[in-house]
DNA sequence: CATTCCTTATGATTGAGATCATAAGCGGGA
DNA sequence: TCCCGCTTATGATCTCAATCATAAGGAATG
């Protein structure tokens, strides 16, 4: 029995090749090397040299680190078709934070060189990373705004209206936010307890619906 | 007399050409617009749609934004022979933050397709791009982890040492920090009481030395 | 020179979110 | 089936940065 339901390296179906950042066909060509992590496995460490672009095939992988009372920041939350680390290659300096399989996932895996080598024969490639570097500077840019504003209702607004603008999913009436409220919590800086009284308050206020737990968004 | 003291457009001299992210003759040559800001002037305004390229060819200029409180945040201060407002036109959305010159400014302007066209036409600056882009968001992404972190000497020792490690100054012992503690404090979120006692605090830990008012790094 | 504005500075008060304690609900694994 | 661990949940308490008030020093302007 496979851990995985479906898998994308084999059995290549299921997920829209075009919403890969970098196409499977083009990752092998490059002789990149697919395998799987399995859940809580580290792929990479803060401070660990960056030497290899990274991209999810199939999971999920997130991007976080401690400070030193022991509590977790996360950086980000990467599906299957997004690269993560590689700012820490176009930008020269160590990964800053720890990559984590959240889930058993496939990861495909590509020296620095070839990675270089592959953006230079492919300018739209190229133009993408340049997009996508810019649209996660404003993710960051927008949450530092919000936390400094020290309040939490309006933090977590933002991070959902901005989850939910920025999901694949079609059907944006109701649309469920697929994190946890530790997740949030570990996205902003806020404790649980604050995310959770701060979503039922939400609630209260009609900004957004929950059902079974589970917090959905007009 | 002339309200800035060496023009670089006319008389070309003071600042070396390598610190331009883009070299002022190859913008000449994309026929850029060069103008004059002054103190105050705004450059553009937050949601406005991002149609043209901004490099600063000498003064200064900062991107912020304010809270619904009416609390200032600021997002970067860039001086000479630094690009800003460009992951707006990258990542195909609006300013997210006013441009504001800080004190009289010389600003090169140049349209969105000129600015494409001659990033297709030199490899090397649409990869020095990559790295600034990428650099910003390490910028972010260390910001966003200490201001969740809650412990204001911490903030700030962190975005001190981040601005001294990446500022262009030979002379890194004794390094004199170029901003103001309420600008300290529009950076991180935090008050300027806040920062100014924190500061204070920090010399006293021996973390830091203020002479004349003036914050200095080992 | 007087005026204005910004920056640094310091003390007192306060309120909001962290922290601690505790528990119920749920899902997965042995 | 029974646990164990994670998630959601709620109340009580505490801490510390925000807030408010006030002032002195410096730089720029007319």
């Amino acid at each position: 029995m496979p851990l995985l339901k479906k898998s994308i390296i084999f059995e290549n179906c299921g997920i829209d090749q075009g919403q890969m950042i970098i196409p499977i066909e083009l990752l092998k060509s490059k002789n990149a090397y697919f395998y799987e992590a399995r859940k809580d496995e580290y792929i990479f460490l803060e401070e660990d040299p960056a030497l290899h672009y990274y991209q999810v095939i199939s999971g999920t992988v997130k991007m976080s680190s401690y400070s030193e009372g022991g509590q977790e920041f996360i950086q980000g939350i990467f599906k299957a078709g997004q690269s993560f680390g590689e700012p820490a290659i176009f930008g020269d300096f160590p990964y800053p934070n720890n990559a984590i399989a959240t889930e058993t996932s496939e990861i495909a895996k590509l020296p620095k060189e070839s990675f270089y080598e592959l953006l230079q024969e492919n300018f739209d490639i190229q133009k993408k990373f340049n997009s996508l570097l810019s649209n996660r500077l404003r993710y960051k840019a927008i949450l530092l705004k919000e936390i400094s504003s020290y309040c939490p209702d309006h933090v977590i607004m933002t991070l959902l209206k901005y989850i939910r603008d920025n999901s694949k999913e079609e059907n944006k009436s109701k649309f469920c936010v697929p994190y946890t409220r530790q997740q949030l919590a570990d996205m902003t800086g806020l404790r649980v307890e604050t995310v959770i009284r701060t979503v039922k308050q939400l609630h209260k206020d009609g900004k957004l619906e929950i059902k079974e737990h589970k917090i959905f968004l007009n």
